[in-house]
Order: structure tokens, then C-alpha cells, then sequence
DNA sequence: GCGACAG
DNA sequence: ATCTTGTCGC
């Protein structure tokens, strides 16, 4: 099997810096909980393209916010050694109050008694997002960043734009 | 035993 | 993630 992989460099105004694509070979099957074994190696594949050295990387998947508290994005940052946030579309684990429909409320996710994540409202009228801390970053600050990333869509551009391009080289020839 | 379950 | 019909809102 193999995979489209996309990673995007942007600098604080949003504006494009580098893009760059790479088709990988994938061993590992989905299994909830284990995303990272499965798109770690990909990542790492488009990452070694991109001659920008980023100083923060927003990961599509969870951080902190995970079963063993190691989502993708912590797995990606430790590797790296670069700060991470781990952003996702849908929940993992942990209970939340549903965020007042306004663009940047949120509510703090919890596992127990343990905060591990924020759901935020990033569009009236929207589903929220799950943003939490990947690696060297507090989780207000990943609240923070997420939300400034965030224009007029629900998801952060940074992500949106990579997931775009992902599906516009999909249905090319190559 | 049953339901939930990132991408 | 992917596939797919219908629907809603700008």
C-alpha cells in the first residue's frame, strides 16, 4: 500500500512559504490508538523535502489528548525535538462540555479528572475542534497558536490548505 | 457483555 | 480514511 503525504510551511501571517508532496510505501494498518506507527514514516518521508526548518509543527491528530497520552503529534514532536500540537477533527477519549457556539470558546477536554485536551468552537455554526499539546508547548499556547491559524474555515489553514492539496494531486495523473 | 473508536 | 445520495446555505 502506499500513501500521498503533504506538508506545508507557513509563516505567522499565513502566507505560503514551501509546499512539497511524497508518495510512500504504508506497512502498518489503521488501528485506533496507533495512528502514529502507521503515518509517522510518511511524514517523516515529505518532511526531509522541506528546506524551511520550522519552528512549530501542527500535526493532523491528536497529542496529549489520547489514550496513553501519545497521539501522533507528541510522537512526531519528540522525534523532531520540535515543538508540536496535535489538532484533530474528532474526539478520541475524554469527556467536554459542548463550546458555546461562538468563534473561540472552547471547553476543556478531560479523562478522569485530568485536562487533556480543549474542544474550539473555530467557526459558528460548526463542529469544534480537539486541539492538544504535542510536544514543548503548554495547552493554552496550543489553544492560542490553533486559533490565530484559524481564518474562515473550520479548520486551521496551515492543515486545511495540506489536506487540499493532498486531494487536488490525488486526482492527477502524477 | 456492550459500545466507542484520531486518520 | 473512502464511498455516496440528498440537502442546506451563501
Amino acid at each position: 500500500m502506499t500513501a500521498l503525504a503533504v506538508a506545508c510551511v507557513f509563516d505567522r501571517s499565513l502566507n505560503l512559504l514551501e509546499k512539497r508532496s511524497e508518495i510512500s510505501r504504508v506497512a502498518f494498518p489503521y488501528v485506533t490508538g496507533l495512528l502514529a506507527f502507521r503515518e509517522i514514516p510518511s511524514i517523516f518521508c515529505v518532511l526531509r523535502k522541506i528546506k524551511i526548518e520550522p519552528d512549530l509543527f501542527l500535526c493532523d491528530g491528536h497529542g496529549y489528548c489520547h489514550p496513553r497520552r501519545f497521539g501522533i503529534a507528541c510522537h512526531l514532536g519528540v522525534v523532531l525535538n520540535k515543538p508540536s500540537i496535535g489538532c484533530a477533527k474528532s474526539r478520541l477519549v475524554g469527556k467536554y462540555k459542548e463550546p458555546a457556539n461562538k468563534r473561540g470558546s472552547f471547553e476543556y477536554i478531560f479523562d478522569s479528572d485530568e485536562k487533556i485536551g480543549a474542544c474550539i468552537r473555530t467557526k459558528v455554526g460548526s463542529k469544534p475542534i480537539f486541539v492538544s499539546v504535542g510536544h514543548k508547548v503548554t495547552l493554552n499556547d496550543a489553544i492560542k497558536v490553533s486559533l490565530n491559524l484559524t481564518t474562515k474555515f473550520r479548520i486551521p489553514e496551515p492543515l486545511r490548505i495540506a489536506d487540499l492539496l493532498t486531494k487536488q494531486l490525488k486526482h492527477l495523473p502524477f
